[in-house]
This record gives C-alpha cells, structure tokens and sequence, in this order.
DNA sequence: CAGCCTCGAGTTCT
DNA sequence: CTCGAGGCTG
C-alpha cells in the first residue's frame, strides 16, 4: 500500500474535523450545518481514504462509529475516582430532612437557602468516559462503583458522544491534559419502540424496556451493532481533571462548561434555590414525564457549590450532597383472573393472585401475593375484578386496590368472591384459622402434607441451613415429585441412578449432588435445629437454642421452664418446640438424620476465651451489596468478635454497615442518627 | 400494659 | 424487603 500523500493527510485531517463538528451540531445542538447528503458524500470521502491509507484511520475519526470488529470479551477497568450511588427520597417529607441535615452540617440555619442544581434521573446506564489532549480514549461501565468494564469500542458507536472535544472559545484557555466525566448512556422511547419491532421481525427476543435494550446494546462483544441501536448519552458530572485546572465553582458552572466543550448535557438541568422549589421542580417534570422522550424514574438534586460539597462529604458510598426524589411506582391496570393457594412449610395458606400479565415498572407481572384473607376482604377483591397493580418498594407486585368503576360493566366473565378453601388442595386435611390470626393453615402437617413436607425439604437444603450446594427449589421438586424422596433424611440415601434419571441431570451432576450432600453432613448444632424448620424457630432462636443446650437430646428432653430460659424463647416459641419433640414421627427424622451421618463440633468451644471479644455488647445491621465479601462472611466474622448482627436498624444500634445499593435501612439509620460505615469502616472494624 | 426491638415467614422476576 | 407477631423492658 502506498504511503499517504502529505495532502492525504491535510485531507483527511480536515474532513474529520468537518464531520465530528457535523455530527455534535446534528446530534447534540439538533442544528444540522448541512444536508445529510453532504454529509454522506464527505464521509464516505473519508472512509475510502482511510481504506488506501490505515495510517490516517486514528482513534477520533468518525468513521469508528460504524464499530470494530467483534471483541473476544471485555477488558477490567478500575474507575480512578469510584463512581457513586446515591441516596433516595420517596416523599416531600425525606426531602425537607436531607435539605435541614445538609443545613446543619453546613452549620446554617434551615430558613437559609442553599442552591441545588437538579435535573431528570435518567433510566440508563451510569458510564465513565477519559479523554486525553481532547481526545476520547477510554469509556467504561460503572460496574461494581470501583471496577468497570471495557467498552471504549461501543461507546465511540454512539453519535452524540464527542470522540474530539471543542477548546474553549476563550483562547487564554486550553483544553484539560486529563479529563474524565460521567454520563448516562440511555434509548429514546421511540428508539426502544422501532428496536422491538425489528426485533420482532427478525425473531430475535424484545427488550422489556428501553433500560434493558441499553444495556444488551452497550456490552455487545461486537460494535456495529451497538452502532445500529441508536443510543443516546448525557453527560452529568465531573470525574477527575488534570491537576490545577481551572474549573467552575458549582455544579451547574461544570456542566455548563463541559457542554461548552462539546459533550451533551440534558437541555432539562437547572437550579433551585430551596426545598421548595426543588420540589416544584419535581412536580413540574412529573407532569411531563409522558411527554419526555426518554424515560426517566425520578429527579436528581445536588448541592451546587462545590466547596459546600466537598464539606459534606460522604456517607458509606453516597455523597451527602446529592439525593435522587424518586417517582411513586408506575401502576397498571388488569385483571385478577383467577386466585390460588400456596402452601407453605408452615402449611400457611397464602392466596395468589393470577393477573393477565401487564407490563409495569418496565417487566411483566403476572403474579402477585394476596398475603391473607384479612387483605383480601380489606381491599374488597374478587376473581374476574379488574384492580391496580404496582411494583411495592423495587421489584415486589402488588395490587393496590380494586378499579370499582369496572364492575358496572356487566359483561366479560362474572365476578366470583374468594373463598378460601376448607380443605387444603394438596392434601385434604382440614385447614384451620385460629381465632385473632391472620393466617390459616392446614392441620396436615409434614406427615400428612406432601406440600408442606416437599417445602420443608427445601428449607432443609437451603444456603442458611444445611447448605446443600446444588439442591435448588426444582431439583428438590423433581426429586419429590418423581418419589425418589419423600422425607428429609431420604436425601441421605439417594444414588446416582436416582438423580441421573432425572432431565438434565447426568452422571456427573448426579456424583456432585452426592459430594455436596456428604459435604452438608459437617455442620453446626445451630444451622441443623434451624434446617428442621420447626415453627417458630428461625437462624436465630436456633442458635441460642444450641448454645444454651450444647446438645441435641438434651433440647429434645427440655420442659417448657427450660426452654423459657434461653434468649428469646417465650411460651409460645416453646410450645412449638415441645409439640415439634413429642411427634414420633419428627423424632424418627431426626434419629435417621443423626445415624445418617450428620455431625456437629461437640458443645462449641466457645471463642470467648480466645479472641479478645473486642465487639461485645455492639450491634450491627448489615444491608446493601459487600463488594469483597459476602454479607453471611461479614455477619459470622462479626459475631466471632463478639458483636451482634442484627436484622433491623433500632436505636440500639451500633453502627449499619452499608454496601451498594442500600435501601430503606440506610434511610431509617440517618433518621435515628445512627453511624453509618462503608466497607473499609467494616474492614477497619474487622482489624483488617 | 404499652411500646419498642427483634425475629420469622413469605414472595417476584431477571 | 416488608409485614405481623413474639418477647422484653420501662
């Protein structure tokens, strides 16, 4: 190939300024400088110039945004500045406290007004992108917060995002050496809408929401795709700059700024001065929010002055300064076209609700818990009504009440009332609902019960209690339903035929099964009386049952005075106990468990002696993600120092420990004051 | 006895 | 995660 022609070069150099600058007044400022044909013709000019001539085809050139080819996977990047998650305000109520704990820490007084740059919370994808002398050169995912991945080549795909930036009209100034933003890459409505029916047309699975179509598109190993899935991104904060750059005072200066040097930011961000009018705007934008082009669940304040940012400082990984004011959850409207029971390990009969599926909060429900009778005569439900359903909180559907202006519509199939049933739908024994309880139950037990003795099973192999690993919920099914198991302890005596019999189950699954099920044998007298599922018994009550009896004949032989001894076991937890002990058929389970194989470490040397118990008398409540250790790690090294891990934040409460993603504990901790640690509060804590 | 602090139980979808 | 209810404390 011929070496390029000095004005190859000169050519080349301009046609790609042209075009970059044609691209950001098309995409970003929506102001087209010329026709799309002329801009076909110059950067097909381009393309065919780089073809002749590789050398000239660098990384800013427009003609990457068709993509690259199919990378093998993506590369790790860790964020130099960790990307943050933020706190949450449901109600105008949390809003008001967030502005007066920020007044106070500022030490001024709440009637003052601080200044809060707000803007939409877009529904995409949080990503970081480094630019070097102008230059786009590095674009990641926001990953865990410390560590991302790789996705420089479908990020250059994206039209609106500058691959070279403008310098500053003001020529004293240059452009940052280093630069790095944060932005969130999102699809239009309308985008989502035409993907889905090519999608559709190409009997290639749909996206539940344009949130899911950005983020299959973004990591795609092969960019010309993602170049074809019209993606839009706005930039929303500063990462990191080079040292001793000179940049704006407030957050809305930065954005200004940036937008100044070429990166779209949302035409929707502004000021308010107050809570007040933070919340007008939020009114305001909720009102628009059909009509937006893009999705976006809520609003985003944060305090504008940098300096007063920086003063308030961080709690676990959310700045103090920024709160997202969430949207109240999307509601839709169905039908209940039929309702079922649920039998529990308990026997508990939990009434279901089959909805003819909708779509809402962007996922398809078509199930939804009715809890109880109580709940169903409280919000006046029947079959074949036609209700409001939400997403409760995240993720949990709930119907929240009955469309009652449907019911004069006296077509379509007749309203029937919910009746629960008086035998259970397994095994016809009575069911029962003792007087005052909101539950009723079927009085089969496990041993008439194939139900509750299948869900029992379960319970058994579950992670907190024998850990089994392997034996989900459907292969216990399988298991049961095919009779090569009917009780706990037969667990024990399974073959490989028997497991390799079952579907996509071979020899090999079938050895693992085994292994993982001799593994469970060595286990803690604790976890054993918690996998017994006896009522009332959780992990908890569990483990101050084996601590106090260090044994388990001697649990088996307490009378109700010994069992009231142990911590929080009162006389109804223990009657529980009793009735579980005096039922032959329980105790056969567990002599066959014990001759089975199963063991535990003798009366637990207790560590007390061992290990200062430098966290006695302390009690923590963990929530949230642990990005270096799971939250049962956290809890048993926690314990093993003496502290406490407890379930729900209170005022006795030491300290929360919250990870990613913390939700409502985080919420109630500041509230009552208590400390709140990150993970290397946790580490600190734990001497590491 | 009331009210707070905990624990237990049940649940949806990707 | 949330609700309901058991147990403890003032």
């Amino acid at each position: 190939m011929k070496k390029a022609s000095i004005s190859d070069a000169k050519r080349a150099a301009t046609l790609k300024e042209q075009l970059n600058r044609h691209m950001h007044a098309y995409h970003v400022l929506d102001s087209p400088l010329v026709s799309d044909a002329q801009f076909d013709s110059l950067f097909r000019e381009l393309q065919a110039l780089e073809q002749a001539h590789p050398e000239l085809n660098t990384i800013d050139s427009p003609t990457s945004r068709v993509g690259a080819p199919p990378l093998e996977g993506f590369k790790q990047v860790v964020h130099g500045v960790p990307m943050l998650s933020l706190g949450n305000a449901f109600s105008d109520d949390e809003l008001h406290a967030w502005h007066k704990r920020i007044s106070e820490k500022l030490e001024q007084a709440v009637e003052d007004t601080v200044s809060y740059a707000a803007e939409p919370k877009l529904d995409g994808l949080a990503v970081s992108l480094r630019y070097e002398n102008g230059v786009f050169v590095e674009g990641a995912t926001r990953g865990d917060g410390k560590t991302g991945e790789d996705i420089t080549t479908n990020l250059r795909t994206l039209p609106m995002l500058p691959l070279v930036l403008t310098p500053p009209t003001d020529t004293t100034k240059k452009l940052p050496v280093s630069l790095q933003v944060r932005g969130e890459v999102f699809m239009e409505k309308k985008a989502f809408d035409s993907l889905n029916r090519a999608q559709e047309k190409a009997d290639q699975k749909v996206f539940a929401n344009p949130r899911n179509a950005a983020a299959g598109s973004l990591r795609l190993l092969d960019s010309s795709i993602t170049a074809s899935r019209q993606l839009s991104v706005y930039i929303y904060a500063l990462g990191d700059v080079s040292a001793n750059y000179d940049i704006p005072q407030t957050h809305s200066g930065v954005l200004a700024w940036l937008n100044s040097i070429g990166f779209p930011v949302c035409a929707e961000t502004a000021t308010c001065e107050g809570p007040e009018d933070c919340l007008k705007y939020y009114r305001k934008l909720q009102k628009r929010r059909e009509r937006l082009p893009y999705e976006i669940d809520g609003v985003v304040f944060k305090v504008d002055d940098l300096v007063s940012q920086k003063e308030l400082g961080f709690v676990s990984r959310a700045p103090r300064w920024a709160i997202a004011h969430k949207f109240p959850a999307e509601e839709a409207t169905t039908s209940i076209s039929d309702v079922e029971f649920q039998i529990g390990r308990t026997g508990a009969l939990t009434p279901v609700a089959r909805l003819e599926p909708v779509v809402v909060g962007g996922v398809t429900v078509s199930n939804a818990t009715l809890h109880n009778m109580d709940e169903i005569e409280r919000k006046d439900l029947k079959i074949n009504d036609t209700v409001i359903v939400r997403r409760a909180g995240d993720v949990i559907p709930e119907v929240v009440r009955v469309e009652l202006a449907a019911r004069k519509d006296k077509s379509g199939p007749r309203r029937r009332k919910i009746r629960m049933p008086e035998k259970c739908p397994v095994c016809k024994s009575t069911v029962e609902q003792k007087d005052g309880e909101a539950v009723a139950r079927c009085t089969g037990g496990t041993e008439k019960c194939a139900a509750q003795r299948k869900e029992s099973i379960k319970h058994f192999a579950s992670r907190r209690a024998m850990d089994i690993d392997g034996l989900g919920d459907k292969l216990v099914e399988q298991l049961f339903d095919e009779k090569h198991i009917e009780w706990v302890e037969d667990l024990y005596s399974l073959d490989v035929q028997a497991i390799a019999s079952l579907p996509r189950m071979g020899e090999k699954s079938a050895a693992n099964l085994l292994d993982a099920l001799q593994l469970s044998k060595d286990t803690t007298l604790g976890r054993f009386i918690f996998a017994l599922g006896i009522r009332e018994v959780g992990e908890t009550s569990a483990a101050n049952l084996a601590e106090h009896f260090c044994d388990l004949d001697a649990l088996g032989e307490a009378s109700i005075e010994d069992l009231e001894a142990v911590d929080d076991v009162g006389p109804v937890v223990a009657q529980s106990l009793l009735e579980y002990f005096a039922n032959a058929r329980n105790r056969q389970t567990v002599n066959a468990l014990v001759v089975a194989g199963i063991k535990w470490p003798a009366a637990a040397a207790k560590s007390e002696t061992a290990d200062s118990q430098e966290l006695a008398g302390k009690t923590y409540v963990l929530t949230g993600t642990l990005s270096d250790m799971t939250r049962d790690e956290a809890k048993s090294r926690l314990t093993a120092l003496g502290a406490k891990v407890s379930s729900s934040v209170s005022g006795k409460t030491t300290a929360l420990v919250a990870g990613e993603s913390a939700g409502s504990k985080l919420v109630k901790a500041e509230k009552l004051g208590v400390p709140v640690l990150d993970e290397s509060g946790l580490r600190k804590l734990l001497g590491d």
